[in-house]
DNA sequence: TTAGTCCTGTCAAAGACCTAACATGATCGG
DNA sequence: CCGATCATGTTAGGTCTTTGACAGGACTAA
């Protein structure tokens, strides 16, 4: 991934960094929420468990958002990194598969804060079809295809039966989604200029499991 | 993180092997369900979209599971991966806040199959307590520490309301959960032998949005 | 038996990433 | 005005991670 910074110097930017920027952003807007206006690269960097010097080398990529001797100013960090990440400008987006996990998506708050209005729910089952969640109606899965053209549609939630996820990608696709938000337990393949994010949350629970049943073990094997 | 492979030698397993071992296993146990015996490291690391050599370097650090020559049996890798990530242990788990999140995470069927069977479920809202989900009774949030000491609760799932975030995990600590699953947008701070894995939903959506914002731009930066 | 093919375990080199250190600039109090 | 303090931008060096290459075992077919 490439950027111009501030200085019209090219940089390549790490994804390390890029993983780390939503974070920065996430942090700043509590802050920014709870009233703070300035903070230095040592207290976000601590609040997040990082090195003040890391911090300040992944914004060193943009060229920097302050000059030496000034901390950051929250109010002004927060529309820059909002623009590098993208957030600035809105994504319409879907979600297909009304199930309980869809549902408790479409109930996230979050998303238009985060650049992502959701514009519509998509599912098989009747029953479900008709049903309203803040407002959105969920409508028929034949209707999707129509509705990503209609609406400029640009990202869709994948939160169906694994079985039927790579077949619902596809259509999705064809559509026209660009982004594909991946909560299904199993790889969807796409054509190379589609994004895909995997959500894996069986991936996040093993993890936590290796760590915390080797807890006692520790003693005999020091320094992890 | 440090292990004693199976040939008595000790090694330090990197960060980035254990953030993959689950991916393994995931596909593995996808293998094993579609009937297949056999598989290269070939094989599962294309499927993965990484190197073959990195798939052995992984294994590697656990002494390896085959022999030159034969392929990986997915019968005996499957069991193998399970008892290094830990899933083959079951451990006890709650989950806190019974919202819109708390009650897709309830209905989320692998918990058991991963080695987390789902105890109980907790909220303050009186409206909630009472109601069951996949027969696990929604508790009132007052009974929580006594049911953690008496149940011997390891892993504690927080989808709460962010304002309550830190309080609730800190009588989850408390009581003696060693685990946290944070899907709260927050970070929470806990004694450094509890581990806690942060789901933050805002992030990943942020780093889909990173990338589908820059489709288009990709002709002029080449070599992202 | 033997040549050919497929495969893993192993290691060293290359690459990506992180960190400490420092030059320099801003601010404040006296 | 001046020293002390705090802060960022910048870079070089060290550390972690990935990759390519290869030795050698296992199997197959002729």
């Amino acid at each position: 991934m490439r950027v111009v910074n501030t200085k019209g110097k090219k940089f390549r930017v790490p994804d390390a960094t890029i993983l780390r920027l939503p974070l920065y952003l996430d942090k700043l807007i509590l802050l920014q929420q709870a009233g703070v206006k300035e903070v230095s690269s040592r207290q976000l960097a601590t609040s997040l468990d990082i090195k003040a010097s890391q911090l300040r080398h992944d914004f060193h990529y943009f060229g920097g958002f302050s000059k030496p001797g000034r901390p950051y100013q929250v109010d002004k960090l927060v529309p820059a990194l909002e623009e590098i990440i993208g957030v600035d400008v809105p994504v319409p987006m879907i979600i297909v598969g009304a199930g309980h996990l869809g549902q408790g998506l479409a109930n996230y708050r979050n998303f238009e804060r985060l650049g992502f209005p959701l514009r519509g729910i998509f599912d098989v089952d009747p029953k479900l079809v008709g049903l309203e969640i803040r407002g959105v109606p969920i409508r028929p899965l034949s209707e999707m295809t129509a509705f990503v053209k209609e609406h400029g549609i640009k990202v869709g939630v994948l939160t169906v039966p694994v079985n039927v996820a790579q077949d619902v990608a596809n259509q999705m696709v064809a559509a026209g989604v660009v982004g594909v938000w991946n909560f299904t337990p199993t790889d969807i393949r796409t054509p190379p200029q589609v994004i895909v994010r995997n959500e894996r949350l069986a991936v996040g629970l093993m993890c936590l499991s290796f760590k915390t049943k080797r807890i006692g073990q520790t003693e005999e094997l020091k320094g992890d």
